[in-house]
DNA sequence: CAAATATAGTTACCGTGGTAATATTTACAA
DNA sequence: TTGTAAATATTACCACGGTAACTATATTTG
């Protein structure tokens, strides 16, 4: 569907269009991707943790979280506080210096993740539309927008 | 900048490459706009609801706000709210049908949108590095992949 | 007409992101 | 060494988006 259409207006140039079309496609990309983790009882953001933590293979502390993330700050302490509770990761602290906290998955996240596994593939999810130029292109547009 | 250094990670595919890069450079925007607008004590979806308004040029319901919007619901009713205290806009029930309420901007709210519009431009603010073609092709690339 | 249904708008609840302020602890430098 | 600055993590506060429940009113329908 073309966003024009999806939203009533119109736009004075290209430029405009694409800075609507971009916000209104990250949200439908959000709003899939929320839908299909609640069935597990996660968010996006906190699967992402997970991923990371997984992918890191140890116990790493909450910046280096932190800095492998999209959005900063002071959610990752919130989005793991849930994950705590849901006894999918957990908190460590470190004796060297006792400012750090590591975080490491714990086996039940594994579970999890590897439940995911079975249905999830960021691309293949959702994106079935694009071919590896088309997308290769877009994101290099994205880039070359933000630089 | 390119988005594989910037999140440190990599990707296995550009489908899924351009699926985070699409998040990041949305977020991107918003940090950009809404710092600018808060120079106005308004945030951006203030700002299109302000817009909405004056583009009507007369008093329209909420539902007619909410579907020129890019996020639809309940928030509408929030934003006006913020938008009534600042005076920015005005609530009027219709006496026909007395579940409808109009709303339309004030004089205010005008002078600024007016003040606004000296300084923001949606494509020259931040967007000046795609010329017309990019920006039609990132556009298109972005409807295939929600088609 | 009366009951059921639909519509417009609002509110509640939850989860999120961002800035700034706050310990706490460590490192550094006069 | 001791006072100041930096780093780490957390918390507080505010604004947003989404689903679902709720209120009030209007419409439909039996």
């Amino acid at each position: 569907m073309e966003i024009g259409k999806e939203i009533n207006s119109r736009f004075k140039s290209p430029q405009q269009k694409v800075v609507v079309n971009i916000r209104f496609t990250s949200n439908w990309m959000s709003n899939l991707q929320n839908g299909f983790m609640s069935k597990f009882d996660l968010t996006m953001p906190q699967f992402n943790i997970l991923r990371i933590l997984r992918g890191a293979n140890q116990a790493i502390n909450v910046n280096t979280v932190k800095e492998r993330m999209i959005e900063k700050s002071p959610n990752t302490t919130r989005l793991m506080d849930k994950l705590i509770e849901k006894g999918l990761i957990n908190r460590i602290r470190c004796e060297k210096d006792r400012r750090v906290v590591y975080v490491e998955i714990s086996m039940k996240g594994l579970d999890v993740l590897s439940e995911i596994d079975k249905t999830f593939d960021d691309h293949s999810f959702f994106i079935n539309k694009l071919n590896d130029d088309e997308a290769e292109t877009l994101s290099n547009l994205l880039d070359k927008l933000r630089d």
